[in-house]
DNA sequence: CTGAAAGCGCTTACAG
DNA sequence: CTGAAAGCGCTTACAG
């Protein structure tokens, strides 16, 4: 019968009293690390079994130095675009065994976060990951505040010598490129979010540079202006409108993609016979009722973004500088 | 200057010395708890600020039993819907300086449910949180298994005493009603999800007693099935096609609503003008770009949800049951 | 109101 | 390879 309450009551010492061996023995016996006969351990373990010891997480931090616990400073954390970088590793951190300490603030706003650099720094954790809204502004780097190792995702930081993950946009207008021309595509056109963007501007440089490698050039020109559905439609009925020759649009996220379909099939287009669509983020992928696709769309996998930088703190530290995650093609019915 | 690293050198006993009183009466001083003359408590805490002091979290832990830190489990974190209910937890519980320990999977798969209840136990929580995918699932209480608090979100539990937090999806369907009749609209149609769906049932027992109390029917039969778009665009189609009078709609969601909203416009029907929309999730409120609402909508409120029931494992325990979370209205142009 | 002392349950040099 | 001992830095009865 097990323990129900999970009280712990059993100690390390009466593992040990069982096993016939010493306290310290018992300890460096279950926790596998220094020299230790075979036979002792295997003794030891036994005990542990038998008597169904669970270590006491209080007393091996306090001991060891080492809370399990990671620290994550997040700039509004309730961005649409933050949020699955946050679920990624806070699932990744439980999967490992770490607590995740949450302080959610405005990163830019020096005194509070200086309030939490404080008090993360008292509650020892072992590690602290950044995490920004996006790409598009850059964190003041707080490495030098913390013993301990420090990641950034979704940010780029001040320091250069700084363990950074981000999204990669490029890649995210290569696929696509790539994507529409292996479906024989020659003649695309390119509609997208504002030009100050840096999402637009990457995703822009991507697709080009794919097209390019292909000896082709994009139809028509460049329309820049909303991330959202309406401005989707306005900018696909300009683009028909003006008489371009196209097969193939790619969109600069699934709102825009969305709005190009909605003119197309108002105008008795079909997609993808006459035009195949392809947009940026796998915005369908969070709706419920996934047989509703409507897209193809190359998704930037932020919740693997976060994962990937909640483990760089766990196992052996990666390279400074930046790292990119790579985004994946998700076939929908709009190519 | 102050410790840059946070290495937390200055320890209470240091505090005492500086403060001319034992560790203990300068323990006492800083907790606040016991009685304390005036003049040493000051005297203390003087010391204790002059010399930066902060207490090591990981000696109070153990000294004091206290982990500060709650632990969840969740039944497929990566739901959509659950996702706002476990931000809002993990983001109360930081403000709170509450670390959270996430154990993801399925709640139903008893085998790896009792392993993580272990692991949680031996981690010493202060409280768990156990969070489903919704409210059609009844989970199988695991409270007796902790000495601890244990609340549920999103999710019923088996076991009456228990403290649950769900969302108020009656509530939402009389807000719907409310604010339509409000608006001065008698014709109410009703479009809405699944048949079987919990959701469903209670948006629409909610709906027809706010139109019960006014005196008015819904009219037209009833429309159940799918919960995307082209269900929507498809009951609007019958609903319109059928001759019904109609000056609103309450859809069962917004993505039965956008849908709904498709064909009016297709067919030139001025909403709100002609017929009103009323959706149900905020669907819009996640999007990228707020200005290109097009809905109004009763948003569940989730994440609010997710720091009711993690504010409910730190304070002063509510009273067993259920507890529902009022939703809100969300005014849009379409009503 | 204050202080001396025990104790929380491990880990980790150190000596053997 | 094994064990005795110190120590992690607080909190908390207990005695005064």
């Amino acid at each position: 019968m097990l323990d129900p309450m999970g009280s712990g009551q059993v100690r390390l010492s009466d593992v040990a009293a069982v096993a016939g061996v010493s306290l310290s023995t018992a300890s460096k016996a279950l926790s596998g690390s220094t020299r230790i006969s075979l036979a002792t351990r295997e003794r030891v373990r036994a005990a542990a079994t038998r008597l169904d010891f669970r270590p006491d997480a209080l007393a091996q931090s306090f001991a060891s130095g080492r809370s399990r616990t990671i620290g994550v400073l997040t700039h509004r954390a309730t961005n649409t675009f933050s949020q699955p970088v946050l679920i990624g590793a806070v699932l990744l951190l439980g999967e490992q065994d770490q607590a995740t300490l949450v302080h959610d603030g405005d990163v830019a706003v020096h005194r509070r976060l200086g309030q939490s650099v404080r008090e993360l720094q008292a509650r020892r954790i072992d590690g602290l990951l950044v995490i920004g809204d996006g790409h598009e502004q850059v964190t003041a780097s707080v490495t030098h505040h913390f013993a301990v190792p420090v990641s950034y995702a979704f940010t780029a930081s001040d320091a250069e010598e700084d363990v950074v993950f981000l999204p990669d946009n490029e890649a995210a207008g290569r696929i696509a490129a790539e994507h529409l021309l292996s479906r024989g595509r020659r003649r695309i056109a390119h509609l997208t979010g504002p030009r100050q963007s840096l999402a637009v501007q990457l995703r822009e440089t991507g697709f080009r540079e794919a097209l390019g490698s292909a000896g082709v050039h994009p139809v028509g020109p460049v329309l820049r202006s909303h991330w959202g559905r309406p401005w989707g439609a306005e900018a696909m009925t300009r683009l028909l409108d003006s008489g371009t020759d196209v097969d193939a649009v790619f969109c600069g996220n699934d709102h825009i993609a969305l709005g190009a379909l909605d003119v197309c099939t108002r105008r008795g287009i079909s997609v993808p016979d006459d035009i195949a669509l392809i947009g940026v983020d796998n915005w369908e992928g969070v709706v419920v009722d996934q047989n509703i696709r409507q897209l193809t769309t190359v998704d930037l996998e932020l919740m693997a973004l976060g994962r990937r930088a909640a483990a760089s703190l766990l196992g052996e530290r990666p390279t400074p500088g930046q790292h990119r995650s790579p985004p994946t093609l998700v076939q929908g019915p709009s190519t």
